[in-house]
DNA sequence: CTGTATCCTATAGGATACTG
DNA sequence: CAGTATCCTATAGGATACAG
């Protein structure tokens, strides 16, 4: 993270959630940890690459923290971090936002 | 806008203004319309055709106005829409957030 | 179950030149 | 000034197969 340039401070917001994916992992995450395929799955179809791609980069940007329990078969969790939590009004007030939208343009027909 | 699918709320939101300059471009127009020119200025770096893609579709889906002023030399300026403005707390809150973040790294130093 | 490694295609996006 | 048209490269991202 500390090697990202930061132009603009929404810029540098962006690069960290304004991926396809990143947004909606930070976001199922909110309610609480989540198991890895379990939360793989909650993002219908995201491809295997793109998964592992998209938490090994929140995870070095310190949005989200990986557990790893040393059992058989492993298992790991996915969680917030403190910084990552801070993103939290953000996220919803996006999230409500689209619903909004979207709520409106069914109306209009 | 239509004709996007909206799987998730927050997807589609992100659909909406998540792309590399969607966001800046509202974000700069916050303070009011602005010329052509002197949008893309502000800008810096972005190349011509991704300042006109970016603009064309932010219109299309309803988020800024294009205004033509019949004058020699030609003259266009752009603004916020109603839908462009309800974003606004979105956008400061993302601003702000990188501010911190940006500034917590530099402390740490 | 979790994750890695390839391969491949589609798209994003820049540079440049040109038009009304 | 505002915008279009090409060409080109880099990257995003999916599908598949495989490993610990």
């Amino acid at each position: 993270m500390e090697n990202k340039k930061y132009e603009c401070p929404l810029r540098f917001t962006m690069d960290l959630i304004g991926s396809k994916w990143k947004s909606l992992v930070l976001f199922h995450l909110l309610k609480g940890g989540m198991r890895s395929g379990e939360l793989q799955k909650t993002l219908k179809d995201i491809s295997n690459k793109m998964f592992t791609q998209t938490v090994r980069e929140l995870e070095e940007d310190q949005l989200i923290q990986r557990r790893i329990f040393p059992e058989v078969p492993p298992r790991v969790e996915y969680e917030l971090t403190p910084l990552g939590k801070s993103l939290e009004d953000i996220l919803i007030q996006m999230d409500d936002w689209g619903r909004n939208v979207i709520e409106d343009i069914k109306k209009e027909r």
